[in-house]
RNA sequence: GCGGAUGUGGCGAAAUUGGCAGACGCACUAGACUUAGGAUCUAGCGCCGCGAGGCGUGUGGGUUCGACCCCCUCCAUCCGCACCA
C-alpha cells in the first residue's frame, strides 16, 4: 500500500464535508476557543504561498484545541469591497460584484486544496447586502452616539440633546470645536439646522472637511503611495491638495482607552509600541504669541515650554489660516510660490524630505516673556493636522530646528550653556537653563511646570494633552463600498431608519468618478433624486467588525445576538500580518469599544491574543539581455556588456540556473534567444522583493499541493521557520518534509511487504520516545512554535525507526499528535489500522512523566567557561558530592593541573563551571 | 525623516529562564542496494590545523564564573507611515 496523497486527500476532504466534521455549534458544554485569521481580500491574482502561512498556523492551532476538548470556532470569509475590483471595472467594464465573486470562487478552490477545518457555513462576504446591512447599522449607531468625556464612554446622542435642553453644553466640551459654548436657552433658540450642525461636532461618526491628494486629470483622490513627486503614479498627471467634504470616525475620543486597553491584551511589545506611537499621546502646552503689528496671535503647541527663551523662529504649516493676513506685500510673492510648491507634495514626501525648504513670511511674533521679535517662517515639515499647525523653533535643543536655522542662517540662542556645542542640537531635559531670565539655573525638566503655571497665570496659554493620531477618514469617493445610510436635506445629514436597511448599492453605467470630486454614485439620477450620500465607506468598514458576524452569521434581526457573543466572547487567537498594525487593528478595537459602550456586546477588546505572521517575500530571478539584441548574458559575465535586467519566471529557474529551453518557449519575444553561458550554465541574478505577479516571483500553492500533497505543503510552510518571521520563499527544502511523511507511512505499510504495523505491547524505551514527543509537541503547539514541533516529529520517527518499532499502540498516538499538521494522512492511517470514527475527533494523548524520568545527567564541565569534559552524575547528588566527583576526574585534573580552584559553579541539571 | 523588526554553517533554521552553539531539514561528498534511480539505506559535513588545539552567532565595546541571549556604539536588510488591502 503506497502513500497516494492525492487520492487520500480527496477522499478525506469529501468525508469531512459529508459528515459536516467542521460545523460548530453555538451551544456546547465544552470550553470555547475562537481562532481567527485575518480574512483575505480576494484579488484576481489568487492565492500565493504567502497567504496560507497564517491560515495553516491557525488551522493547526484550531485542530489542536479541538483534540484537546474545546468547542472551536474557526471561520473564514472575504474582505470583498475594495479598489482593485473597481479599477478592474473601469478598465474592463466588468461589474465589481462579478469579478469579486469569480475571485472568491477561485480563492475557495485554492483554500479547499489545503484541507482547512473552516466552518464554511459561517462564511461572510463584506460586499453582500446581508452583511453590509449591519455595517450600515453599526455606522448608524456611531452616528447616533457621542463620547461622554465624564463617563468615558459612548452614549446615545438623544441623551446629549436632553442635557443640552437642560443646561446647554457647559459640562460637555465640544470635541469638534472647543469654541462652541451655549446655554439651554441658546439651544432651544437654535434652528433645526443650527442644532444639527452642533450635534455633528459631537457625533462619533461625523461629517467635516479634510484635505486629500486630488488628481484633476483622473478626477479622483489618490493615496500617498500613488503620488510621486507631485504626480500621479498612474498616468503621471499633476496632483494637488484639495479640501473635500468627508466622513470621519471620532477615534481620537478613544485614544486613551485604546492606549490603556493594550495592557489587557496579548499583542507583541513591538505591536503595542507601534500602536502607542501611532496614538502618540504627548503632554505639553499651547502658547499664544501675539503677532507684531496685528490684532492676532499665533498659537503653538509645544512639549518643551521650558525652552521658551530659546525660541529663534516660528514655523507654521503652509496651510495655516493666519498666513494670508499677516504676510506683508513684500513677501506675498515668495510665500505664495512656496505654498504652491507644497500643494503638490504628498504628506509622506513632506515628512520624509531630507532637503530643507521653507520661506520667511516677513511677519514676526513677540515673545511674551522678553518682548523679542521672532520671525515667522513656513515650512512643509510642519503639518496643519497636528497640534495647532505651528511650532516654536528652538535650534539649540531640537535637531530639525537646528538644521533649519543653519540652512537659513538664523542666529541661534543658546539656553543650555555647555550642553550645547554649537555643532549639534541637544534635546536633553537635564541641562541647567541659561539666558532664560527667571528660569536661569533651573533644570529643564523642572522648568516645564514653572512655565506652564506662568502662561496659565498670564492667560496666554494652557497645559494641553495632544495626540498624534487624527480622526479616521471614513468616506471614499468610490463605487465599490458600502453606501452611507444617510440623506442630505437642506445641508443636514439625516440617518435612514433601521427598517430602511440595507441601503443597496445601485448599479452604475460606468465606474468613473462623479463631478466635483464626488463618487461614482453622484452620476446616478435616481440616487441624487433621493438625496442619498454619494460617498461610500472605506475598505476597513466591513473588516472592523467581521469577527462578530462569524458568531451569528445568518441572524436577520441583529448584527449578532448578545447571547451568542456572550458565549464566544473575545477572539482567543488572531493571526495576521503586521501591515495591519495601525489600521485595521485600531479601527476594530475602536468599534468593539463603541459597541461595548452601547451595550451590544460584553467585551471591549476584540482580540485576546494576536500572533503576527511574517511576510513571505518573493525571491526574484533576473536575466540580462544585451541591449538591442536577443543575446542573454549569464549573471557572472554581465560586467563586460551593456545589458537590461529583466524579471524571469522563478518557476523556470532551478536555484539560479535557468532552464533555457523553457525560457525560449515562455514568450514569443524570447523564441530565438541566444545565451552566453558560464560553465555551461545560464546563471540568473537574484533579489528579494515583495511577492507579486508582475515580478514573476510568485509560487502557487496549487502546484505544490499537486506535486507533494496538502499535508507535505502544510508541514513545509510551517517547517520554514518561526511563523512570526519574514523570509523569502524557497521551495527547495520541501523534499525533506515529503521524505519524512513517506517514512512515517512506511512505519505502517511497506511497498514490498505491505502491512508492517503490529499489535504488540510497547517497551519502556518506546514509551519514552512517545511521551517525550507528546510533551514536546504539546508545548510547541501551545506556544505556536510549529517549526520545532515538526522537527520533534522527525526526531520521534527517526528514533522509532531505529528502534524498529511498528507497534500500533505507539504509532496511533503519534498519529493523533500529528493530526493538526497532516490531517489527511492521519485520517487515512487511523482508519487503515482499524479505527472507526474520525481522527479529528480523537482524544489527545496524555503525557505521563513516569516514562521520561531520568536519574542521571551528562553534565558538561567547563573550565574558565570552556567545555572540557562531560561527566555523568546522579541528579540527586549534593553540591559537595558533585565537587568531589568533578575535581577527582582525570580529564578535569589535566586541565586544572596544580592551579587553585577559585570557584566552582554548579547549576543543578544544567552545567558545572570551574574557575581557576 | 519617524516608527517597528531582523542579522547564527553553502542554504532554511535550533538553542523555551544567561548555562554543551549549529538540533531538525536542504544541498553536497562517499558507500550500499539496483536493469535503473529524481526511490531507499549507511556514513561524513561550521572555519583553520597532520595533530594537540585554536577560532566562531553582522561590527566595536561593556556587564558576568559564563552572553546568540542583557546594556551601549555602529553597519546592513526588510516592513509600516493615515484613500492598497
Amino acid at each position: 500500500m503506497e502513500y497516494q496523497f492525492s487520492t487520500i486527500e480527496k477522499k478525506w476532504q469529501e468525508a469531512w464535508k459529508s459528515k459536516k466534521a467542521y460545523q460548530v455549534s453555538n451551544e456546547s458544554s465544552k470550553p470555547k476557543c475562537y481562532v481567527l485569521d485575518m480574512f483575505p481580500y480576494p484579488s484576481g491574482a489568487g492565492l500565493h504561498v504567502g497567504h496560507p502561512l497564517g491560515y495553516i498556523a491557525s488551522d493547526i492551532y484550531s485542530r489542536f484545541k479541538r483534540l484537546k476538548g474545546f468547542n472551536v470556532l474557526h471561520p473564514m470569509g472575504y474582505d470583498a469591497f475594495g479598489l482593485p475590483a473597481e479599477q478592474y471595472a473601469i478598465e474592463h467594464g466588468v461589474h465589481p460584484a462579478k469579478s469579486t465573486h469569480g475571485n472568491i470562487d477561485n480563492f475557495r478552490k485554492q483554500l479547499d486544496n489545503i484541507g482547512f477545518s473552516y466552518d464554511w457555513e459561517r462564511e461572510v462576504r463584506t460586499c453582500d447586502a446581508t452583511y453590509y446591512k449591519w455595517t450600515q447599522w453599526i455606522f448608524l449607531q456611531l452616528f447616533n452616539s457621542y463620547y461622554d468625556r465624564v463617563a468615558q464612554k459612548a452614549m446615545p446622542i438623544a441623551e446629549l440633546i436632553a442635557v443640552f435642553e437642560k443646561e446647554g453644553n457647559v459640562h460637555q466640551v465640544c470635541p469638534g470645536d472647543a469654541n462652541i459654548n451655549f446655554s439651554a436657552a441658546d439651544w432651544k433658540g437654535y434652528s433645526e439646522k443650527e442644532q444639527q450642525t452642533i450635534l455633528m461636532h459631537y457625533r462619533l461618526a461625523f461629517c467635516g472637511y479634510g484635505e486629500v491628494n486630488w488628481c484633476e486629470a483622473l478626477g479622483t483622490v489618490l493615496a500617498n503611495d500613488e503620488v510621486i513627486n507631485g504626480f500621479s503614479e498612474r498616468g503621471g498627471h499633476p496632483v494637488e491638495k484639495k479640501k473635500l467634504r468627508q466622513w470621519y470616525l471620532r477615534i481620537t475620543e478613544y485614544a486613551d482607552r485604546l492606549l490603556s486597553g493594550l495592557e489587557t491584551i496579548q499583542f507583541s511589545d513591538a505591536m503595542k509600541e507601534m500602536q502607542s506611537n501611532w496614538i502618540g499621546k504627548s503632554y505639553g502646552a499651547e502658547i499664544d504669541f501675539a503677532v507684531n503689528g496685528h490684532d492676532a496671535s499665533l498659537r503653538v503647541y509645544t512639549t518643551r515650554p521650558d525652552t521658551v527663551f530659546g525660541v529663534d523662529f516660528m514655523v507654521v504649516a503652509p496651510e495655516h489660516a493666519l498666513i494670508e493676513s499677516i504676510t506683508p506685500a513684500s513677501h506675498k510673492a515668495s510665500v505664495e510660490a512656496y505654498i504652491a510648491y507644497v500643494k503638490s507634495r504628498s504628506e509622506r514626501e513632506r515628512i520624509a524630505e531630507k532637503k530643507i525648504s521653507g520661506c520667511f513670511t516677513g511677519a514676526y511674533v513677540v515673545n511674551p516673556f522678553n518682548q523679542q521679535l521672532i520671525p515667522i517662517w513656513i515650512s512643509e515639515y510642519v503639518l496643519a493636522g497636528y497640534g495647532t499647525g505651528a511650532i516654536m523653533a528652538v535650534p539649540c535643543g531640537d535637531d530639525r530646528d537646528f538644521k533649519f536655522a543653519q540652512h537659513f542662517n538664523i542666529p541661534i540662542t543658546n539656553i543650555i550653556g555647555d550642553a550645547f556645542d554649537g555643532k549639534e542640537a541637544n534635546p536633553t531635559k537635564e541641562a541647567k537653563l541659561t539666558n532664560s531670565d527667571f528660569l536661569n539655573g533651573v533644570i529643564q525638566k523642572d522648568a516645564i511646570a514653572i512655565v506652564n503655571d506662568k502662561i496659565e497665570a498670564m492667560g496666554i496659554g494652557k497645559r494641553k494633552v495632544n495626540y498624534r493620531m487624527r480622526d479616521a477618514a471614513f468616506s471614499r469617493q468610490r463605487y465599490w463600498g458600502e453606501p452611507f445610510p444617510i440623506k442630505w436635506i437642506d445641508g443636514v445629514a439625516y440617518p435612514l431608519s433601521e427598517n430602511e436597511l440595507p441601503l443597496l448599492l445601485p448599479d452604475v453605467d460606468h465606474y468613473g468618478p462623479g463631478p466635483e470630486g464626488e463618487g461614482p454614485l453622484a452620476n446616478i439620477e435616481s440616487w441624487k433624486a433621493e438625496n442619498y450620500e454619494t460617498n461610500t465607506m472605506p475598505g476597513y468598514a466591513g473588516s472592523s467588525w467581521y469577527f462578530l458576524r462569524y458568531m451569528d452569521p445568518s441572524n436577520t434581526t441583529e448584527f449578532c445576538s448578545r447571547k451568542v457573543s456572550d458565549y464566544w466572547g473575545q477572539v482567543d487567537l488572531y493571526i495576521g500580518g503586521t501591515e495591519h498594525a495601525v489600521g485595521h487593528l485600531l479601527y476594530s478595537r475602536m468599534w468593539t469599544k463603541a459597541l461595548y459602550d452601547l451595550g451590544y456586546i460584553g467585551f471591549d477588546e476584540p482580540f485576546k491574543k494576536l500572533l503576527n505572521q511574517g511576510m513571505i517575500q518573493g525571491s526574484s530571478r533576473f536575466v540580462y539581455r544585451k541591449r538591442g539584441t536577443h543575446t542573454f548574458v549569464s549573471a557572472g559575465l554581465v560586467g563586460a556588456h551593456e545589458v537590461d535586467q529583466l524579471h524571469v519566471d522563478v518557476n523556470m529557474v532551478d536555484g539560479v540556473e535557468l532552464d533555457t529551453a523553457a525560457f525560449k518557449k515562455w514568450k514569443p519575444d524570447y523564441a530565438n534567444a541566444d545565451f552566453i553561458l558560464e560553465d555551461g550554465k545560464y546563471v540568473c541574478g537574484v533579489e528579494v522583493e515583495k511577492m507579486s505577479k508582475s515580478k514573476f516571483n510568485t509560487v502557487n500553492p496549487d502546484d505544490l499541493v499537486q506535486k507533494y500533497g496538502a499535508d507535505t505543503f502544510r508541514m513545509y510552510e510551517m517547517f520554514l521557520g518561526p511563523v512570526e518571521q519574514s523570509k523569502p520563499w524557497d521551495t527547495k527544502g520541501i523534499e525533506g518534509v515529503h521524505r519524512f511523511i513517506k517514512k512515517f507511512w512506511r512505519m505502517f505499510f511497506d511497498e514490498m511487504k505491505g502491512k508492517v504495523w503490529v499489535d504488540e505491547a510497547p517497551t519502556t524505551e518506546e514509551l519514552k520516545i512517545l511521551h517525550k514527543t507528546i510533551k514536546k509537541i504539546e508545548e510547541d503547539t501551545e506556544r505556536y512554535s510549529f517549526n520545532t514541533a515538526i522537527s520533534a516529529f522527525m526526531i520521534c520517527i527517526n528514533e522509532l525507526y531505529d528502534a524498529g518499532c511498528h507497534k500500533k499502540a505507539i504509532l496511533e498516538q503519534v498519529l493523533i499528535l500529528i493530526t493538526p499538521y497532516a490531517p489527511h494522512f492521519s485520517e487515512e492511517l487511523w482508519s487503515a489500522i482499524g479505527n472507526t470514527g474520525l481522527i479529528v475527533d480523537a482524544a489527545y494523548p496524555i503525557f505521563d512523566p513516569q516514562y521520561v524520568l531520568e536519574t542521571a545527567k551528562e553534565y558538561p564541565v567547563s573550565i574558565n567557561g570552556k567545555v572540557r569534559s562531560n561527566i555523568s552524575i546522579a541528579l540527586d547528588a549534593s553540591e559537595e558530592q558533585v565537587r568531589e566527583i568533578v575535581l577527582s576526574n582525570p580529564a578535569v585534573q589535566k586541565w586544572v593541573e596544580d592551579k587553585p580552584v577559585k570557584k566552582l559553579i554548579f547549576v543543578k541539571g544544567k552545567m558545572i563551571n570551574i574557575v581557576i
